[in-house]
DNA sequence: CTGTTAGCGCATTCAG
DNA sequence: CTGAATGCGCTAACAG
């Protein structure tokens, strides 16, 4: 691989004009700029990126470390962020905790190593300690999605409670009094708020109470199906389930589906969370629509911000509601 | 942050033996040891990857370079292959080309600065100079998914011609005659693959040759919904179609359904690539099962092979068939 | 505008 | 087994 050095020693000029013109940062002749473009062409150079880093002390990366990337809402998340970050400049290090607290230590770690210039990540909410303390040795943090309490740190989220209750006012408006619900690990932000506005709306509309109607999983599809199962064995007879979360709604339904074979009629589902298939089964899913595209892109925005010296801002990105019922207008939003 | 300076004054030793302990490179006395650790610890010191790299001249950090991450195909392998590059003791920086040869090549530039030890890409099939550059610059390569004519680069790939024959003679033998097929683009291996083994298989088994049942993509949602409303535009009546990929899969569904509502009877559907919800569309969707998972791992194994001097060995991943049908014994494989 | 020089933090030589 | 010294490739002073 060619160095600057080589470089510099075929277009005859010292190595510190040739820095200057591959990197553009101060003035140099028109001639030497030919020459230096010219013998990095001809050399095929690429510039050493951990020799650069080293010596400007940033790296032009950013880290961003989702809870599962099979998840489609971390899928869309990476992407969107991706896009944001290359759009300012900045190439995106991605790493899957896999909903598991051990990884995303082991993660947070690597990342450290790196010297990432700035860190996206969707806290599993445990290992607090580990968090707090990559932020204040300096590295420039945004959480998305989930908040840890007790940091104060920029946070880019759904707005879950406005969500829940979109969902169940719709509900309540399609008559439904048995609405289970299949929520998330309560340790987790999004778990908890979910559940949390599911229980106040819950009452606020005078739905039932009924304590076998609400169950948990982890925010993977086979734990839509236990907490589904858990429900129905429990004897509570829902008319609809509310689930926290799209993949846990590819539990849900599949749990249902199980059962209608042998004797419930069809139960509606609402997912928080809108899935590409949902309007493909009968009956079609009708959801929340949490904007994984707007998080990852205000995530990146807060997070350049925080690098650059600026306060991040954080957000609480709005919902809409997909009724995608016999009488709803599919598509229709807010 | 600490350096390992500040831990080897801490500890009272040189920074020689700092450096000895933290890395295990060679042998310390237990005193060292104990002190330089516990100095470490205080300091909470994390070593610096780009001073390490630059020294080393490795990273231990692979590039995996996928075609579009929202495809559930690549997030499952991406997934797997992150678990595997773990256990082999290297991270993996995940990039995402979107179906977009200009990316592709941007990324590709991004990881060689970067100095990563080796790249999984699954190529576009477009630029084979700039990764006849890469290779021969000495970078070690494995192509996943998709092969590249003219290189001589390990490839882990799945066994298209075989998953189509299942999936047609599955469909021959349910007594489809007019089938369709929605392919990839044919500038990429997979597409070109998979499209003709349609061709050949469709002939072999006497199905109806009429060129208007034939169309193609991109690999993405959207253009199975145009592909699909081609053929039916052109006038042919399929009674099934087969979609080359699970992304255009879900828009073959879409179109048919929009179909459906007006003339169309139900058009079975076969999939190559299996998505988790295909069991919970009515009627469902049988598939091939393309292992990404295997293709992950396997890529990281030929990949740490390459790096580490040794052959890297292509695979033929084989597929087996999930057949959903209403007489099928859904899950059965071979 | 340009050449020269000094490190960034670390692993690794070479002497002890 | 350890300390001292060297340089990986690059950018950013510092003088001209």
């Amino acid at each position: 691989m060619a160095t600057i050095k080589d470089v510099a020693a075929l277009a005859g000029v010292s190595l510190g004009t040739a820095s200057r013109v591959l990197s553009g940062s101060s003035q140099t002749s028109p001639d030497s700029r030919a020459r230096v473009t010219a013998a990095a062409k001809q050399l095929n150079y690429i510039a050493n990126g951990p020799a650069r880093s080293l010596r400007r002390s940033r790296t032009d990366v950013l880290g961003l470390l989702v809870s599962d990337i099979r998840n489609p809402f971390f899928s869309e998340l990476a992407h969107a962020a991706e896009r944001e970050a290359q759009r300012r400049g900045y190439t995106v290090l991605l790493a899957n905790a896999d909903e598991d607290a051990e990884q995303e230590a082991a993660y947070l770690r690597t990342f450290a190593s790196q010297r990432i210039d700035g860190l996206l990540i969707a806290p599993q909410g445990s290992d607090v300690g580990a968090l707090r303390a990559l932020r204040d040795s300096g590295l420039p943090l945004v959480f998305v999605d989930r908040a840890v309490d007790g940091l104060d740190v920029p946070t880019i989220g759904t707005d879950n409670e406005d969500g829940i209750r979109r969902a169940l006012t719709w509900l309540h408006e399609k008559g439904h009094r048995e609405v289970a619900f299949v929520g998330g690990p309560p340790e987790v932000s999004t778990g908890h708020e979910r559940r949390a506005a599911f229980l106040r709306f819950r009452d606020e509309l005078g739905l039932s109470a009924d304590p076998r109607l609400v169950a948990h999983g982890d925010f993977r599809a086979e734990s839509g199906v236990e907490a589904t199962r858990a429900v129905l064995a429990s004897g509570a007879r829902p008319t609809a389930v509310l689930s926290a979360d799209g993949l846990m709604t590819l539990g849900v339904a599949r749990a249902l589906r199980e059962e209608a074979a042998s004797e419930l009629g069809a139960v509606e589902i609402v997912s928080f969370d809108d899935l590409d298939w949902f309007d493909l089964v009968s009956p079609p899913i009708s959801a929340v629509r949490n904007d994984a595209s707007a998080i990852g892109r205000l995530g990146v925005e807060a997070l350049v911000d925080v690098i650059e010296g600026r306060p991040g801002a954080s957000h609480r990105v709005t919902t809409s509601f997909v009724d995608r019922s016999a009488g709803g207008a599919a598509g229709a939003g807010a």
